[in-house]
RNA sequence: GGUGUCAUAGCUCAGUUGGUAGAGCAAAGGACUGAAAAUCCUUGUGUCGCCGGUUCGAUUCCUGGUGACUCCA
């Protein structure tokens, strides 16, 4: 039985360098799980793993994007059960590493087949949504997928959008892709979660957000001011510093931004976790019951096999 | 030592012509299936600084003392 071991957790808890500590003691490579830390570039603003440790521990997923590419939870799926087939042929555990919510389960339970839409549907929906408004969207989508929208957020203009795409690029609701349904996987998954009391956890950000400024996070999104229609900066850190670019903010307001909306994130990453029972929670200080956990686990599955 | 002003939510403050109070910031909770570090929703009871007095009723008016600041010595 091959085991995938999921180390997540809030921003800034301490994931990183927990996991190189994790990997060499499992004989993994790191498989990132950070939406952001995909794209290549986006060094500085997103903590990504420095060149020392990405030497230390074979990354996978770190960097390999260029900025404007389109991504997606359901691609990273794809992708990552490419790469663990690949690697569980050699590998008896896997380590998996990060904060992305959606990007974990994707991988552990799967996402619904859902097709991609064409650019002309995704054009034409973002053209009505200009000229008509989201409660015209809404209203159409009531006739198209009423089950749907009986129950989907409609002032979320994401939402709304995304259903209303689906309707029309396959001419079937959109609940009907809707399985939500647990994909089969070839391996057991064992979640680790590190979580620190809320005062400690959000000092480390603030003290992250004010190191990534003292090591030029300011000329890192100044690189990137031609591409900051992307979604990849689309992010917290990055959205913040195109206003002082643009001399709408005073820096240290937007500093000040950027902890706060950091603060959020790590509260939202949280929310998201706390429903998820199979995650075994720890301090990020307590390696050694973490590797003793882990330990018994394995060893556990090594038994089940025989 | 004297004078004046102030004392209300974690912070900065508003307000009640006497019927126990509300903004901003901070904070808390939640949703989430192909953009997810995205997108969206919800949440304000606090000895109105303390002891008394007036009053049916005081956070509001009055007395006293406490603390902070201003000014005068």
């Amino acid at each position: 039985m091959k085991t995938l071991v999921v180390l997540l957790g809030p921003t800034a808890v301490g994931k990183t360098e927990l996991s190189l500590s994790l990997a060499e003691m499992l004989g993994s490579p790191i498989i990132n799980c950070d939406s952001r830390q995909l794209f290549s570039g986006l060094v500085i603003g997103t903590a990504a793993p420095t060149a020392e440790q990405q030497q230390r521990v074979r990354h996978f997923f770190v960097s390999t994007l260029p900025i404007d590419a389109y991504y997606s939870a359901a691609q990273y799926e794809t992708d990552v059960l490419r790469l663990t087939s690949e690697l569980f042929q050699t590998h008896d555990t896997l380590l998996l590493s990060g904060g992305s919510m959606m990007y974990i389960d994707a991988v552990c339970q799967g996402i619904d087949d859902i097709p991609t839409i064409s650019d002309e549907v995704r054009t034409r929906v973002k053209q009505r949504l200009a000229d008509e408004g989201l409660e015209s969207l809404a209203n159409e989508l009531a006739h198209l997928d009423p089950e749907y929208y009986a129950i989907v957020d409609r002032q979320n203009t994401r939402r709304v959008v995304h259903a209303l795409e689906v309707c029309y690029m396959s001419g079937q609701t959109y609940t009907s892709f809707r399985t939500r349904s647990q994909k089969p996987r070839p391996f057991r998954t064992v979640k680790i979660g590190l979580d620190r009391p809320r005062e400690e956890l959000f000092q480390r950000i603030n003290g992250r957000v004010d190191q990534m400024m003292r090591d030029g996070m300011l000329d890192e999104v100044r690189r990137f001011s031609a591409y900051r229609h992307c979604n990849a900066l689309n992010t917290v850190g990055y959205k913040e510093l195109f206003r002082v670019l643009d001399g709408e903010w005073p820096l240290d307001m937007a500093v000040e931004r950027i902890k706060k909306n950091t603060r959020v994130y790590a509260k939202k990453q949280l929310t998201w976790f706390r429903r998820d029972e199979s995650i075994r929670w720890f301090h990020p200080d307590e390696r050694d019951a973490i590797q003793e956990y882990l330990n018994q686990t394995l060893h556990e599955t090594t038994l089940a096999k025989d």
